[in-house]
DNA sequence: GATGAATGAGACTTCATTCAT
DNA sequence: AATGAATGAAGTCTCATTCAT
């Protein structure tokens, strides 16, 4: 009934196995598909009965990755009253999280150039069911709901604070990332609560300023 | 004395050459050195003359482009006043080279991947000169410039304006690819200038509050 | 007792399939057991119950089909008086049955390569069965039934009509393909009956000549 | 100035490769890059900075080998004066150069069937240069010279005379290969000019057929 | 008996790099 | 100094065959 439990074993032993070396750090450009299915267990031939062509799976493994942890992540949203305690809910679930950050980076890049993967996940995310919910339909759930005594937002006011929010994940995942590898940012020495409540804060006072006087 | 002299002709064409295929949306990974030495019109063993691997070419034009950029951007920062004038300026300089927009994204990408590239690029960020301007350093030189009537911040709080900025500017470069790109943002109809004056809107506020405060 | 009834249903379901596919212009070398299978519509295991290999499987279908259409065609010509009749039958059978013939002309190239398809159909045309009729025993009875007034034929004699016949057919074969695709006879224009007319002259004059002074 | 002299050493190679690949008895549809290459003496990947596919190499190397081996004959065949001698000398070539006749009959396999090798041929020679010479057009050459005293002969009696020549040829190269192989046909015990005066006396007398009442 | 999911050897092709000219 | 022809390692993908169900 999940769509999780749809997927025939091979597919998700294929994206797991994916997922694992991206996580492990193999750059996506030099992924072969002998590494992905001997990780998987399982036969060359095999995925091509399952895939089409090695960017098919990466791709593939790729939405699903992060359809599964939005969709996980918009249940645990639902559960938080204010504006605030979302932003550091997602925050959090980022920490907790923060090998699958990788994989939200690696989307954003491949939704910007014009690899052969690239164009096969920005068909997958074109063509995705209602029903599914990436990054942007998450955040654009959560300023809606939460905006919705203001009353009805326009359109460039929603996705401006869409865009404010963005900004803000993408400046922590930053933060995050710099503390693992060395970015330039040296941002070695923060704690990462502090950097939280800073971003939160931030959020806010977006919201605030837009409750007062609108963008 | 310029080091841009300094560079051996057949250097510069490499370079150009890497710069305008990018620019023409070639992806990073499928750069080949045939296209980038027929396009510079040299031959395939004049660059290895000069660079000792197709990496290096690749790492060495977008450090190029970038550093030429941003210490360019940096001498026109310092005509402006205000912070809203000088992040004003650097959204508007954006705009007119928004082509250049893409290097950037594209070294932000490189910077963390695991790709032969992107080690290439790292080792170029991480040994380079003091003079040499990059992204990080021009913010955290426009946030000390006009911060530092408040008194010398702490490191962690440069820090976070650096982060503050430039996460705003990563938002508008969103806005500026979801315009050429559909990127799922559905930025469409929103005026360049507004996205610009609400950027800069929410850096000062976010500098004022520090003030106020301090983070 | 016939052979026909001999084969097993999935047998004849599989040379079916094979000579469908190769008679919808699928070349020889590019028939896949998948395709053949899903054609016969049973399954790819099953095959290998009754065949040990592909070409088994091609060469068995390609024998049947023209071992099939031989005898058939030899029933058909004993009801023939002269030669001119007999061999004017045979091409008009051959216009009737134009799309078998592409099986006799792939036969005919089989066995001439080298490839394991062809080495198994020789291997199958050196074993067959005496009751078997292939083309050249269709065309040696015919020979030496409509000469045999003349007294015995020397073994020569007797080759030299068959492979003149044969020659004849071939052209004849030839004729027809080229009207199929164009094949540099440029034989547009020329009408089916003509073709035979001047066939079936050709293969008598051949006779009467060897009649009057022998070969 | 010769056409052979134009072709870069390389090609020849491959060609001569392939031909001799095909000579001894390698079948055209298992012919592998590899093969092809290692016997050229030269690196898988200069092949390709020749021909764009396996197909066109031995497209390619066929097209050649019967260009060139027409070519020569035609040169020849000016030189005699009777149709019966020049048939004769036709035939006494395809003795000597009895290896080649398997080259010419795999070009006849090629254009009948629709493999891709197949495909590339045909396109090589329907795009062939008015001056490159093939099977069809020496023979039409050789007829048309022969019989211009008659009288301008009709499109469809051209035709019908080239397929009768190229019908004893088909005749006498099936008497060849079954002397090469066994095919059916059991011609051990003709000579080899026994069977050359029986084809070339059949030419003749269909040609004489033809002075006397037309076809 | 029948199936088709799984396998992996091996094919074609690309392209970074070298080196003789 | 400059070139580009040549190389061959390595990658993607196909498909005949097997075997557990």
């Amino acid at each position: 009934m999940m769509e999780r439990s749809e997927l025939a074993p091979k597919v998700t032993a294929t994206y797991q196995a994916v997922i694992d070396l991206l996580m492990e750090g193999v750059d996506v450009g030099s992924l072969t598909v002998s590494e992905i299915t001997g990780r998987a267990g399982i036969g060359k031939g095999t995925a091509y009965d399952y895939f089409s062509s090695k960017e098919e799976m990466i791709a593939g493994a790729l939405f699903y990755e992060i359809e599964t942890s939005c969709r996980a992540l918009y249940e645990l949203l639902r559960q938080e009253e204010t504006l605030y305690d979302k932003m550091n809910l997602i925050l959090i679930k980022m920490d907790e999280r923060v090998a699958t950050i990788g994989c939200f980076v690696k989307v954003l890049h491949l939704m910007l150039d014009h690899s052969a993967v690239g164009c096969e996940l920005r068909k997958k995310i074109q063509n995705k069911r209602p029903d599914q919910i990436l990054l942007t339909d998450l955040i654009r759930k959560v300023v809606i709901e939460e905006t919705k005594d203001i009353g009805k937002l326009s359109q460039p006011d929603l996705i401006y604070l869409v865009m404010t929010i963005l900004s803000r994940m993408i400046c922590y995942a930053m933060y995050q990332l710099d503390c693992q590898y060395s970015n330039g940012l040296n941002t070695a020495g923060i704690k990462e609560s502090t950097m939280r409540e800073m971003a939160c804060r931030d959020v806010c006072r977006s919201v605030e300023a837009y409750r007062e006087k609108g963008f």
